[in-house]
RNA sequence: GGAGGGAUACCGAAGUGGCCAAACGGGAAGGACUCAAGAUCCUUUGGCUUAGUGCCUUCAGGGGUUCGAAUCCUCUUCCCUCCACCA
């Protein structure tokens, strides 16, 4: 068995001191950009998780530079966040080394792995040549008004100490620690992604995402058309509300302020006011021992009137718990009759309920409603708009209002702004300053980076920045006057949403990003990542992109082109993942197969955008194949005839041909199996093929494999005498260890320059084999499955027949109906397949029955004549081969000559047989 | 409550109207090789049968469309993922 480890670290080796895998700008090259999301570096091992995700990306990276692209394939680390910070605490370290320390380790398991990075460009946040430039984008936001600080009732996790952004809020709980999240008021800095909202929402459309995770980000961003109306509070001031159903507004009832609502206090006296208190103090008190999705519908009366400015109804306001105080304006109408949380409302609180959309049969009555009625219908009970339907009574009524300048029709969207700030040490400083003269002043982006400091006391509570105070006196950039810092970090979001530009340029220090360099590169063409960065990373990513573009930084709308997500891995239940304890790592596959195993298994146990569970049972079939190919270059190679040369040549192309277009659809998995199909046919046919095209379909073989297994490839590639400095193909007995081949030509080699090396030399630099169709028979194919299957049918006969020598062999070619079929369809002179067939069973073809059914579309289709019409010659051509198999006579007998004979056959073309 | 994805033989997993009793891999059984084991190779692997041709029953379950359904439509059951008091 060939050392496999070896194999892997001979060629990792080699990659890396040739630097094939480094890429510079080439504009007579088309570029290609591969990435796929920077991790968090975490832990120190790669599981079989990540082993699939890399692998799914170099596939592609490798598939696109072997078809000649110029590829840039990098990697990098999204570095800060409250792990690393959390461990300082723990294990006494500085996160920085912590993370440096992780780092290291991850990309050695990376290279281990065998991906075609470009090293060169390796990225991490939280170095300071990086997090430069979120305080450079930082302050130029600021300074053009998309970054503002404002005080808000945000997310805040007690336990993590810091608040979350809406995106880290999952069912009310905090998105790490999954304790749940209370809303503190507090001044914090925010990004403003809504001044984006229409072109995020409109430029999906542009995108080559799934559909599923587009509408992820269409729900998010959630725009609806409606209407903004001023009803009036009883004291005469303004108390506007957002509805999509103004057709209802005539069954307004009650109206419900958000408990949060700033306004609401206020407008408050006893007794209702403690009331309300009281009731707010509940609520609060239950949220935190409960689920938010479980929690009633529940308020309580605020003393407080509303007047409904279309009938002046004055109708009673409550408090409740359901409505949120951070959409549109807080508050809303109620319409007990047409909106079941309404309804359930007002059922609870024995609110009236008024109909004012009857059904179609008008039958809609008060005492049988069970549930509000939310279909559509005719207006009743509004006035001069009854009889409409109410769909039509959305636009009118809207007219209405705005013509007596009532309220305005509006567009809400539930996306917010970006809140960014994070009470925590491990991000990037946020830089501003706080000076009694001058307010709030942004660094100079000279001044830049703003270091994070590090005579920080980690031991104490709260955000650790706090404790030092060389970072939090400064001087004012404005004034010079003594000044504090902002002591707030950005929150992780930040970094991911432009990382890919800097891969462009990784090493520039005097710009974020090399302007001409991005041009090139940008957009990616292919992203690939998980689905849980659907609204996250993947809108701020676009937000920024826009942003940039508009500060004329950038040429582009869009950052993502085509974007693939790849299943999970799971494990007795649950994700892989260190934190649940179901991991099998990277080195548990790798040292027991070699990493090509670990690598190919993962691809071909199941399609790359569908979860799996994780369950190693079937990695031997993969570490099987990957011997068997390594095998089939290993082996001395005899020809004993060039039989099969057209056979093999035909079969290639259509090979080359259709892998090429399953790995374009992402179908890595079937793409194994076509791998392993060729390989067993290589094995049945290469006997019987010509040195020259046997040695072709290797070496295309060697170049196909490279994206799956690249070490393997780059074994049997050199194997196979590609190399300039090997004369002979490998022998068995000239080393038992053939890994020590492939290093004896490597240390030849390394004696030429490198450029030399960098064109010539290594597979995964070659020239994807092109197909060409005319070299295409499918005939071909189909004669050589019916004469494999007359083969296999001789020999079980023989079997069971216990004749060992037969003397002759008679093959009946038996389906003269198939002629008449042929010429039946012809003369009826229709494309019809029911039309046909229905006729075909009123003829004696009848007795054929679903043989016919299955055989007409085709004729009627692709005509293909050989099915019918030539065995009888092809079989003609074969005899000599059947007999040399055989080692008997074999004759040919037409099913017209031969009367006794039965004539089914188990396949069209398929003869039937007498042995004698 | 909303959106999406699933259910295929012992297992994993292909397969989107007829060359489908269903690719490929695992497992299992038999055989070859071997003193033996392992590795490797070959065969079989829904049922009943036949020397071969054959017949019956299958792709979660019911109903439908069609000459023909794993595949299309419909309902039901079960599983998973994501979003969710968005007015």
């Amino acid at each position: 068995m060939p050392d496999f480890k070896s194999i892997q670290d001979k060629w990792q080796k080699a990659w890396s001191d040739a630097g094939i895998f480094k890429v510079k700008e080439d504009k007579h090259k088309k570029k290609f950009y591969c990435l796929e999301m920077f991790p968090y570096p975490s832990g120190s091992f790669l599981h079989m998780g990540h082993v699939r995700n890399y692998s799914i990306g170099d596939v592609i990276a490798r598939y696109k530079r072997l078809k000649g692209f110029n590829v840039l394939y990098p990697m990098g680390f999204d570095s800060f966040g409250l792990p690393a910070e959390n461990a300082a605490k723990k294990e006494k370290i500085h996160p920085r080394e912590y993370t440096e320390n992780a780092i290291a380790k991850i990309v050695e398991y990376m290279k281990q792995l065998g991906l075609s990075y470009d090293w060169d460009r390796i990225i991490a946040s939280h170095r300071p040549e990086y997090y430069k430039w979120n305080q450079y984008f930082f302050v130029k936001f600021f300074e053009k008004g998309l970054a503002y600080r404002k005080k808000a009732s945000v997310n805040f996790c007690e336990s993590c100490n810091t608040v979350l952004a809406n995106e880290e809020v999952d069912n009310g709980k905090c998105w790490r620690c999954e304790s749940i999240v209370v809303n503190k008021e507090l001044d914090q800095w925010f990004l403003k992604t809504t001044a984006y909202t229409e072109e995020l929402l409109n430029d999906i459309k542009k995108l080559e995402w799934s559909d599923k995770i587009k509408s992820i980000q269409e729900n998010w961003i959630g725009k609806s058309h409606g209407l903004m109306i001023s009803f009036k509070l009883d004291d005469g001031t303004d108390f506007p509300i957002f509805t999509t159903r103004p057709d209802t507004i005539y069954g307004v009832t009650f109206m419900v302020i958000a408990l949060n609502h700033p306004r609401l206090i206020g407008m408050l006296h006893d007794p209702y006011k403690k009331n309300v208190q009281d009731f707010i103090k509940e609520v609060e008190e239950a949220e935190l021992k409960d689920d938010m999705d479980f929690l009633e519908k529940s308020g309580v009366f605020t003393g407080r009137y509303v007047i409904n400015p279309l009938n002046n109804e004055k109708v009673p306001l409550y408090a409740g718990n359901f409505v949120l105080s951070d959409y549109a304006t807080g508050a809303i109408m109620a319409v007990p009759a047409h909106d079941q949380r309404d309804f359930e409302f007002a059922k609870k609180y024995n609110i009236p309920i008024k109909i004012v959309i009857q059904n179609k049969d008008h039958t809609l009555k008060l005492k049988d409603m069970e549930k509000a009625f939310i279909d559509n219908g005719t207006l009743v009970n509004s006035v001069s708009f009854n009889g409409l339907n109410n769909n039509e009574a959305i636009e009118k009524i809207s007219e209405y209002v705005e013509m007596k300048a009532l309220g305005k029709k509006t567009v809400q969207f539930k996306l917010k702004d970006w809140l960014i700030s994070r009470q925590r040490y491990w991000g990037t400083p946020i830089p501003i300053v706080y000076c009694d003269k001058c307010g709030i002043v942004p660094l100079h982006v000279e001044e830049l980076p703003l270091l994070l400091p590090d005579d920080v006391d980690f031991s104490k509570p709260g955000n650790p920045i706090l404790t030092s105070n060389s970072f939090i006196n400064t001087k004012c950039p404005k004034c010079n006057g003594e000044a504090k810092r902002e002591t707030d970090t950005m929150g992780g979001f930040m970094d991911s949403s432009w990382y890919f530009l800097r891969y462009c340029s990784p090493k520039t220090s005097d710009v974020a990003f090399d302007r001409e360099t991005v041009d090139y590169w940008m957009p990616v063409d292919q992203y690939v990542g998980g689905i849980e960065h659907a609204v996250g990373h993947l809108i701020y990513s676009r937000f920024f992109t826009k942003a940039l573009r508009d500060m004329k930084m950038l040429d582009f709308d869009e950052p993502f082109n085509a974007l693939f997500n790849q299943g999970i891995v799971y494990k007795d239940g649950a994700k892989m993942s260190k934190s649940h304890g179901n991991i099998v790592t990277q080195d548990d596959i790798a040292n027991k197969y070699g990493i090509d195993t670990a690598r190919l298994f993962m691809l071909f146990v199941a399609s790359p955008d569908k979860e799996m569970e994780w369950n190693d049972k079937g990695i031997e079939g993969s570490f099987r194949f990957i011997n068997k190919v390594y095998k089939l270059y290993d082996d001395e190679f005899n020809s004993m005839s060039n039989n099969k040369d057209k056979y093999l040549v035909s079969r290639k192309n259509i090979f080359i041909r259709d892998f090429n277009k399953t790995i374009d659809d992402f179908k890595l998995n079937t793409a194994v199996v076509m791998l392993m199909d060729f390989v067993s046919y290589l094995y049945d046919v290469r006997e019987n093929c010509s040195k020259k095209v046997y040695h072709e379909a290797l070496n295309n073989l060697a170049i196909m494999l490279n994206p799956f297994t690249p070490h393997l490839s780059e074994e049997i590639y050199h194997m196979l005498g590609n190399n300039k400095n090997r004369t002979n193909l490998p022998s068995k007995d000239q080393d038992s260890n053939n890994a020590i081949f492939g290093i004896k030509n490597f240390e030849l080699k390394s004696e030429i320059s490198k450029t030399e090396i960098f064109n010539t030399d290594f597979c995964s630099l070659e020239k994807w084999p092109e197909y060409n169709e005319e070299l295409i028979d499918d005939k071909l194919h189909f004669m050589e499955n019916v004469f494999d299957n007359t083969r296999k049918d001789i020999i079980s006969i023989l079997e069971l027949a216990k004749i060992e020598k037969p003397s002759e062999v008679k093959l009946i070619i038996a389906d003269k109906w198939k002629y008449d079929l042929y010429n039946e369809i012809k003369n009826m002179n229709s494309k019809n397949v029911s039309e046909i067939t229905r006729h075909l069973m009123n003829t004696e073809l009848k007795k054929h029955g679903q043989e016919i059914m299955k055989i007409v579309p085709k004729i009627i289709e692709k005509m293909p004549e050989y099915i019918i019409e030539d065995e009888y010659g092809f079989f003609s051509e074969n005899i000599a081969e059947l007999e040399k198999i055989f080692k008997c006579k074999i004759t040919l007998i037409k099913e017209e000559d031969c009367k006794e004979a039965k004539t089914k056959q188990s396949m069209p073309g398929k003869p039937a047989i007498i042995v004698s």
